[in-house]
DNA sequence: AATGAATGAGAGTTCATTCAT
DNA sequence: TATGAATGAACTCTCATTCAT
């Protein structure tokens, strides 16, 4: 594998399990088999690696959301396929999920990545925006409303990976409806 | 005030305001006016002020809780008295809220700390669990249902500290209706 | 000592045998008999060190300018009081006219610190300009002046001390002649 | 220009405007359009570079004082011719005067280098002898002499960089005045 | 002749904590 | 109870140099 890459995967691995503070360069040198001149030849600084793996995680957001996301279904069908993709790719990327929750309430990332993150999130606003114009959901910011669901999944992903559930299939469909009801127009 | 009390309003308005690792000791010794060893002999260590101000916060919301619950009013006015005393309480100490945030995903409180602090949930678990066995609520795991809400005031407060909503007393509004409509059994 | 003299004194033969660039944090520390937080404890950093090394030096510079100045002189007198007693200074305390000479055209110094260090040349120009008012010296700037007796000053104890010259005492007679010669009004 | 060429134009360049410290292989890679491997299939490291720098500049030194001296011209118009050429060398050529500024009174030339570049003095130190042997100068060695008067030329360069001289033009003739005033023999 | 990815010793600095007063 | 000088391990990052291509 490219050095480059062997890096990301490394600081991605130690940091979801150790946290960032935990993550000296130093280990993330010797644990990639690397160099530390070797990482700052890649980049900038040890901020300059988050960055990249926080953006790479956007752009895979995106495009999960891009891939459930079909004409041919419709608002319900919709919402369904964004839920459980997310949460899949959540739960079979576990330390990308342990990764984004280290780092979004932290100034570990700056704000202006978190804005060139943001862009990742239109396809889902937009759908939201388009269902609450079709009265199919509840009158509301489509950006509030995107957040909310989005933490629920996030939460039913945390309680999983905690074993806080004691049947975790049967609580996710529950929580799916929980999301449904929540979100639609029950006008 | 006396000096411990000192310290840990100090140290609540530094770590809210730049991160906890942008907090050093020396630090909060000179804003509080007081000498390193001062605070060594009030904390046995750094963490030990974050434990303390963690299980304080908790605290607070064990109170709050119990201030809204009533057995005079049904549930879904309890409901809402929850909803808007925690929402309150958030959006009033901004500090707390920001503190929480950053330290709720951190290894900045170790689980045994963590797990004192989750006794102060048990009047919210046991609000949730008695409606949902009374059918009021959707068949759900207590826990999950409470994160859940807890999650969605959460995201609420976020957004309205990040001037992310352009009228936050209407959107305050549809995200109760939000969670009613989502913990509430439709059958 | 102090320790924060030792560091000062340490800093000052280390630099003086070896170079800024040559002597690090770390030796300054060992060689001071001090750990290296101690050295941050009493200075913001390296060049704060240096800083304050340099400013002594220049006071150093005014005490002995103004020691030598007596208004029961006459001008030459006090030319000549000048001119060995900073030759004197400067040969007496080798490790600090090493130290200005690696200082002096580097840019380890910041600029407001050499301008602080102008205000203990204010004696000397003064004198300058005195005997070029009274027709003593020749017409010329007196900063300029200064700076050339000075400069010649510094060129001698140069040649001194890397042993280029073969009878020093008597050349240092025809270095203060040159001086006279270079300064008097011959008109 | 051939690549070697660029190598030094740019290394001198970037000394003179920031220092020697602060001016690393990688800046003059890049700032000469070349590839780090590149310099060192060149030079056989970064000090070998100043020191090709250093000659250079020390030959220009030999090359003006010969292009100066003159058997038809008696000894104060070769004085003059020397005093003025060096002088409006170093003015016009800043970027080298800065350079030898840095280097002069620093550990980054050797010693055998700094040896050889004061061969390149002995035409200068020749016409002194001379001067002082045919009575014209002040009976004192050659070489203080020379340094001495080599000193005065570059403390006015670097007055009148800095700006620190009202009337640079005037000043100049005054700085000559008493150079002349300092060798010359009063007898 | 030219490239630039890779190296790693070593730099300056930080900071939680100790302890003599 | 309160002080703050002292500590030193550990951190991020720099940079001259090497070497396979």
């Amino acid at each position: 594998m490219d050095k480059k890459e062997q890096i990301i995967e490394t600081t991605l691995q130690l940091i979801a399990s150790q946290s960032i503070q935990a993550t000296p360069m130093s280990q993330i040198a010797k644990t990639s088999g690397v160099a530390i001149g070797t990482i700052y030849h890649h980049f900038k600084s040890k901020e300059d690696i988050l960055k990249e793996i926080y953006l790479r995680i956007k752009q895979d957001f995106q495009e999960i959301i891009e891939a459930q996301l079909s004409e041919s279904k419709n608002t319900k069908e919709n919402f369904d396929s964004i839920w459980f993709g997310l949460h899949a790719y959540y739960l079979n990327n576990t330390l990308k999920f342990l990764f984004l929750q280290q780092v979004t309430n932290s100034p570990a990332i700056d704000e202006e990545t978190k804005k060139k993150g943001e862009k990742h999130y239109q396809a889902v606003i937009l759908f939201f925006e388009k269902g609450i114009q079709e009265g199919v959901f509840q009158f509301m910011s489509p950006v509030l409303m995107a957040e909310l669901v989005h933490g629920i999944i996030t939460t039913m992903v945390e309680l999983e990976l905690n074993s806080k559930l004691e049947e975790a299939t049967k609580e996710r469909e529950s929580a799916l409806v929980f999301s449904w009801n929540a979100v639609k127009n029950s006008h």
